[in-house]
DNA sequence: AGCCAGGACTGAG
DNA sequence: CTCAGTCATGGC
């Protein structure tokens, strides 16, 4: 909690997840399955080209289940062509989308049930694992569960916690967290933005926000 | 010019 | 179960 503070005061409030509003009123269609489908796009690849498959989604009108559903393979290759893996992106965004649509064409239906019976559903579609699954729950559902990542597994490494596995550390900050969603999607938004600027690989960072309270060594091995 | 990003799957040992 | 190899574009 006082990592998350001091976080918190440097970078100040994060706007995760970034989802086009307008364009979802305009075309009544529903915010969340971006979100959904951005989570998958953003695996491994920065964001900033996710934004762009986003965008030529949604320059063609086409960003929800059922139009990606019966879209051709070739065209939804292309439109997701700036954001990486994108042959494999097609397969599974677009199986996604299938699934999706036959069997909770209403998202409420999707997010009203308990949330570790939607967790074991989305582990079980193709391309989805862990985090993405619990990026989907805690951004798109807005369920109280802990996004860990790679940032957070270094970050815990810092501060001399050896802790591996993901479930481990899920159920860590789950614990010593106040049972938050908002506080859930600050945290783990501040833990990438601290990621993404100051803790890239190895050498210790001298500007690190987080050098007064924690060791300076960065651990590596 | 490299290095690496808001990972997950597969196959091998 | 652990671990390397694979997938691929664009930003910095």
């Amino acid at each position: 909690m006082d990592i998350y503070r001091k976080l918190l005061s440097f970078f100040g409030e994060q706007k995760w997840w970034p989802y086009d509003k307008e364009y979802h009123k305009k075309h009544r269609t529903d915010y969340r399955f971006e979100i959904m489908i951005g989570a998958i796009l953003t695996q491994n690849t920065n964001w900033k080209n996710v934004e762009k498959a986003l965008e030529n989604l949604k320059n063609a009108c086409t960003l929800e289940p059922k139009r990606i559903a019966k879209m051709g393979s070739k065209e939804l290759q292309n439109f997701l062509k700036p954001s990486g893996f994108f042959k494999q992106k097609a397969d599974r965004v677009k199986n996604f989308s299938k699934y999706i649509i036959e069997n909770y064409p209403n998202l409420d239906k999707f997010f009203q049930r308990p949330i570790f019976e939607i967790r074991k559903e989305l582990l079980g579609i193709k391309g989805i694992g862990l985090e993405t699954a619990d990026s989907i729950l805690l951004y798109a559902g807005k369920k109280p569960i802990f996004v860990v990542d790679a940032y957070t597994k270094r970050l815990c490494k810092r501060f001399g916690l050896n802790i591996e596995k993901y479930e481990d550390l899920r159920k860590y900050f789950e614990k010593n967290l106040p049972r938050s969603v908002k506080i859930y999607k600050e945290f783990h938004a501040l833990i990438v933005e601290l990621g993404k600027n100051y803790c890239k690989k190895r050498p210790f960072c001298e500007k690190c926000p987080l050098n007064s309270i924690c060791p300076k060594l960065y651990p590596e091995s």
